[in-house]
DNA sequence: CGAGAAAATTGCCAATCGATAATTTAACAA
DNA sequence: TTGTTAAATTATCGATTGGCAATTTTCTCG
């Protein structure tokens, strides 16, 4: 019944792709150039997880899934919410790379306007990143971290928008350091904190 | 003396060039897709702007001309440096379409990383209109409209950053006039002006 | 040990890529 | 008119693109 059992799991072949993706985007990374980062030949990338466009949104998903995972994880047991949303944001500028910068916003600009379905996976995962800040928001004003004049939807934004700004300039070779320091003052602005009150 | 004059001028095929590259992007845009947009047969364009890279160049520096153009119009007699500021970053947005957003920031993510020329260029382009920001902020501040304590350079860096974030999403759908509106909220909380200030 | 099944590989395809050489057309000067 | 010059066009190049059919290898099960 059963056959020729796989050398490798389609697993690590699916990161290299991402990587590869991530590092030259959609257009520039050819078929060759994704046989060489996955090691796998052209008709095995094919007959695994079809064509290329089939292989880029299954390395999108992986981008995500990765990433909504580090986020659940930059909790870690802070108890002071003002922390834990620094600690979120600090994830989703970790998830950037310098000279590649983050790959949903990549795709964001580079293939969004032209995919639907690309479009489509982009919408989901940004609204899923700003429901968890805006949870982390909501938890600093209940307990008056945050003033209640605030609004949580619309700061949110002004967040998100600040860290599609950096990933575009981590992406030309900001360091991640500086995009961290200039993210927590916008937070501070943001969130009416006091300025240099990161960490506690 | 004299050969057979051209029946075009080369400047409108430019701006047909450049418009191409904005929609599609550098790789996506193919020499069959120069040659459809500006009319021009393909042996035309590389006589007259010579390679795909170098018509991108050009491109690209026609693209600031009228950046840079617009921003000096922008001012058109605006007594109150605060009006000046809000028209010069609402230039920029203009410059953005929705759908497209803005050329130089589309390449600095896409190109910039794998071509040193593009990226010196787009650099330059960055701290000419940070430079010209900085000086309404500092006129700003000369007049009181601007607290003292604003560090000029953070404060356009703010807005700078910010601005990129609007253009990556303005690439994936957002509308002008959400952005403008974002925007003008981001220069309230840079520049510690109260809220709803928008115009005088 | 074969028979069968599935993974891995080879080899090839039409289409398109960016780029030029060779040629034709059209204008002005002599 | 004719020679000169340069723009416009045609035709074509080799390389590379994404994609797939055909084949070979390697395993499990009867």
């Amino acid at each position: 019944m059963a056959g020729r059992p796989r050398k490798a799991e389609p697993e690590a072949a699916l990161v290299a792709a991402m990587n590869a993706f991530w590092q030259k985007g959609y257009e520039s990374t050819s078929m060759s150039d994704l046989t060489e980062a996955t090691g796998l030949h052209k008709a095995s990338l094919y007959q695994t997880f079809g064509d290329k466009h089939q292989l880029f949104v299954s390395a999108l998903k992986l981008y995500f899934k990765k990433s909504s995972k580090a986020q659940k994880e930059s909790r870690n047991g802070e108890e002071n919410p003002i922390n834990a949303i620094r600690n979120s944001v600090d994830t989703t500028i970790n998830q950037c790379a310098e000279g590649k910068g983050c790959l949903a916003v990549n795709s964001l600009i580079e293939v969004a306007p032209f995919d639907a379905e690309i479009d489509r996976i982009l919408k989901q995962f940004r609204q899923h990143l700003d429901k968890h800040l805006a949870g982390l928001v909501d938890e600093a004003k209940s307990v008056k971290l945050v003033s209640g004049s605030v609004d949580t939807k619309e700061a949110v934004r002004m967040i998100s928008i600040f860290l599609h700004g950096l990933s575009a300039n981590m992406a030309a070779g900001m360091s991640a350091n500086k995009a961290r320091a200039l993210l927590h003052g916008q937070l501070d602005l943001v969130l009416t904190l006091r300025k240099k009150s990161h960490r506690s």
